[in-house]
DNA sequence: GCACGTCACTCGTAATGACGGGGTCCGGGG
DNA sequence: CCCCGGACCCCGTCATTACGAGTGACGTGC
């Protein structure tokens, strides 16, 4: 998530030229601060006080609820642990589920998940095909995703890696490992 | 592709003046927002709510380049066909293609399709179940699914559209099988 | 370290918008 | 008939925004 934007930026969602925000920059309207170099950024922050400030529309971009993650996932059981385990760890979240290709699909476009955990043991989906769909796409280049495997096979886990993965998370698992793997797709906790 | 609108700009899409759309600001029959120098800005959702709103036209501009349509299927001959039925008819439109059940709702949501081509045939995704998957979301209340059944396959076809396909085009299919098709479902052509 | 994309800054100029005041047209009610 | 209000349009002035060209510098990724 970005925490600071360029004039160009800034333009777009304040609905005006690159230009535009420079004098506004000038005129001390926008709170903004200046590289070594001289160019100019503005904090996400300072960028949401402003847009609030003149009741400029804010776009889904800048807002910020937390991690999102999605589940693909046919069982109910890891979404209910994930949710406990970030509620008892105050970081905001937010999960969504997905059970099949399609809703996988739909979701990673809607919902712009950081974080996606695939089950290797979809009955309908094959989830290392899962992980390479979605690596595949540029736009998901930072998104990272979470193996879900059986436990004890690491021939599945390695190629799951292979397909693009970050981690492997064997199941069951515990809150420990869950805060490890979390970490290792850089979303400390605790 | 433009977010947001002058006045003036408004002021063409509604067949008034820009002061006439002022006076609409100021007394909130519109939705506006104010740049910082005083500009009003209409976001196009706003504008096309608006537009509907009042029963007024919606000019072309607003809408995109066309029908949009997405193609589910593994061969490419459907889609070499209805693009080459397209053009000879110049009817403007965009096609795009899904191979798979991820695919699909990724394209679903990132495309927002006017018309959905099926395949019921696909080797990895079930075409009926994808119909169902497309028109339980409110969304895509609108959309119109069109199933591909293999000719002389009655009882596909029913179930077809017992999942919520509009129409179904038996494969193979002539040009003026496609043309009648995609007037059934509100697409004129010729 | 190099290259490419982006940004800053300064001009100037053009376009567009806001605002207040004043019109015009039209239909309804006394 | 006449007055009134609503809806729209037109005008002049001033402020804001856009755009273009030219130059040089910055930042980022490889």
């Amino acid at each position: 998530m970005k925490e600071s934007f360029s004039t160009s930026e800034v333009a777009v969602y304040c609905h005006v030229t690159a230009d535009t925000i420079r004098k506004w920059a000038e005129a001390g309207r926008i709170r903004v601060f200046k590289t070594p170099g001289g160019h100019r950024r503005i904090r996400r922050e300072d960028l949401l006080t402003f847009l609030r400030d003149n009741s400029i529309p804010i776009h889904s971009d800048l807002k910020d609820e937390g991690v999102k993650i999605l589940v693909v996932e046919s069982e109910r059981s890891v979404v209910t642990g994930l949710r406990r385990f970030l509620e008892q760890a105050r970081v905001p979240f937010v999960v969504e589920t997905a059970s099949d290709g399609f809703d996988a699909g739909h979701k990673m476009a809607m919902f712009q998940p950081d974080v996606v955990f695939i089950d290797l043991q979809l009955p309908e989906v094959d989830g290392l095909e899962l992980c390479r769909r979605i690596k595949e796409k540029a736009d998901y280049s930072a998104t990272q995703i979470i193996a879900m495997s059986p436990a004890g096979d690491n021939d599945f886990a390695m190629r799951a890696l292979s397909a693009g993965a970050t981690a492997n998370l064997p199941k069951p698992f515990t809150p420990d490992d869950l805060r490890r793997t979390l970490a290792h797709v850089g979303v400390e906790v605790g």
